[in-house]
DNA sequence: ATGAAAGCGCTAACAT
DNA sequence: ATGTTAGCGCTTTCAT
């Protein structure tokens, strides 16, 4: 804190009033307080002359308000963590809010001890974005009454607004396309079970071949996490136990790029031996060698609802009446997808 | 702020004590003020059991420190800037301080809005990723006693540590393999000029141009901005103006996106036609149609270094001696470079 | 039209 | 071994 900083009370005895006066002038309240114009200014003047700066602190202790709001997120340097803080960041600033960024680097106990951070820093609004495995710790910020909202990998019992993807409608299109175009064997490369956004993709998976008539295997479903080597080794992995795979659906862009890397090493080009599509979109998909067909997620779209969303809850003091948010996703078709006979 | 919280003032009612030690027990001071065991666990226990979470906000008034970190950038979004706001707050958490973000959108007004806020907020140290136009905001930063560094875009005559990528050796490395490679003619689509990155960027060109007896001229260097728009209108010029230009040096990714978007447009092709290296690196630069030559800047050590210089300056109340820190870049060779008779 | 005083929740100097 | 008191900087009620 700026030590020797100036005080209310330095401008007070500057302009010689008191401290109610100086602080009613400088807050507006001229007219509300009947202050003397000739007042005002000698205070207004005296504030700038010191160069008096309020203390924000002194001013939430007094209020009750801190204007903070927290962002949680697993990794501020994943494109799309990043796209959420953007737009989270932007929304806190036009309501005359600051963000406190908090980064859990992908460990749920991290994500814990966070929480518990930003609660004492008294943030008046949360957005989590979860590392997802775990809930828990999700129930108790539900049932304490800090207004919050999760992005992207929810969990079914725990009672927050979430904002997602909607990743199973997304996927689904995908497989579709993939059907269409002849595909009958077609490999999943996951990222991590049993979250909300994994889940769905392969439901969205599952339900384009019951349509089609076609029979769904886990087996055609591999890999662990959200991360280039898994990609890598998953990819390794399906094309030993399965060698006729025609598409690869990828879950991330990172995953790809594992799978990219793997299919090079087994010298399989993109898309005459195999098709390949993904989830993310990306400024570089389409200058690829093959240039890689994606789901692209509106990711400032889903930053902006939730950020909405927290900031009118914060405002009303009310749950927001919808609890799941699915944000459309937009498939982007390129040339890495080829036709099957 | 969570109304009707547990305060100090509960606990100690609870547990039959006064505020002063309640608050000595739970601060583990009960050895030093000689606090019988009986006396701690019954205050921790009504701690526990009331769910006192205590409040920073008090504490930042009482102890005249904010435990906050201010991180300004011109777009978090920008995987430069979202490396180093993840280094900061992983630094900050590693040192029990707490980082709030701050988001220009790449406008010096903003900057300097965002800078006032966060003072206002007691921020203890600052690290400021500036828009670049301007400076003279800066200077006020620079004889305010809150500890600041600067990181990538740094100004000449403003007094703060600085930290930034060795723009001048990697440019010159880049210049000098393409002049190896028998490229006499080799254009730069450039970023903002006046910024310190981009100034160095060109004046490394200039140097490995000199060091091979090769002239430089300023029409050669093309652009305006670090955008994806700057690239593919000043390639188009470049190309226009000076068809005999055999390679390409772009100043950031952005821009190179651009440039391979008017390549494509003009049937060109790399590195065929045309060779290309970018600034900044990416992890599908190796699986381009072309693979692309880079400049990988070492983001995460300028983010740890910027945090590192920032906290011990906190710590230590003295300025570091050394004002400029330049991080090295490292070259990466890729197909997108060939050769000339 | 302005001032005095209380109090937000906490810590620390000063009593016992 | 623990309590009392003052005060961090601000806003706001209550006086005048």
């Amino acid at each position: 804190m700026t030590a020797g900083a100036v005080t209310l009370r330095h401008v007070a005895d500057a302009a010689g009033v008191s401290v109610s006066t100086a602080s009613r002038a400088l807050a507006g309240k001229a007219q509300q307080y009947r202050i003397s114009q000739q007042t005002e200014r000698s205070v207004r003047s005296a504030a700038d002359r010191l160069g008096f700066r309020p203390s924000h602190v002194a001013r939430s202790l007094r209020s009750q308000k801190s204007g903070l709001l927290g962002v949680l997120v697993p990794d501020v340097a994943n494109p799309f963590f990043s796209a959420v803080a953007r737009e989270v960041t932007a929304a806190a600033d036009a309501h005359g809010l600051s963000v406190l960024l908090a980064d859990s680097r992908e460990t749920t106990s991290n994500e814990v001890t966070l929480l518990d951070k930003l609660q004492a820093r008294q943030v008046e609004g949360l957005v989590i974005c979860p590392v997802g495995d775990e809930g828990e710790h999700l129930k108790q910020v539900a049932v304490s009454n800090v207004p919050a909202v999760l992005v992207d990998r929810g969990f079914p019992d725990v009672r927050l607004t979430t904002v997602t993807t909607d990743h199973r409608a997304g996927a689904r299109e995908v497989a579709r396309t993939l059907i269409e175009r002849g595909h009958r064997t077609i490999g999943c490369l996951q990222g991590r079970p049993g979250t909300l956004p994994n889940e769905e993709r392969v439901a969205g998976c599952r339900d384009a071949l019951r349509e089609a008539g076609l029979p769904f295997s886990r087996r055609l479903v591999r890999g662990d996490r959200f991360s280039e080597q898994s990609g890598y080794d998953a990819c390794h992995a399906l094309l030993n136990d399965v060698p006729d795979v025609s598409a690869l659906f990828t879950f991330s862009n990172q995953i790809a790029l594992g799978a990219l890397r793997a299919l090079q090493e087994r010298k399989l080009s993109v898309p005459d031996d195999l098709s390949l599509v993904t989830f993310d979109d990306h400024p570089f998909a389409g200058f690829l060698a093959a240039p890689l067909s994606t789901v692209r997620q509106d990711v400032s779209r889903i930053g902006r609802t939730a950020a909405g969303l927290l900031i009118e809850q914060i405002q009303t003091g009310r749950r927001p009446r919808r609890r799941m948010h699915r944000i459309p996703a937009e498939f982007v078709l390129r040339a890495s997808i080829g036709t099957r006979a």
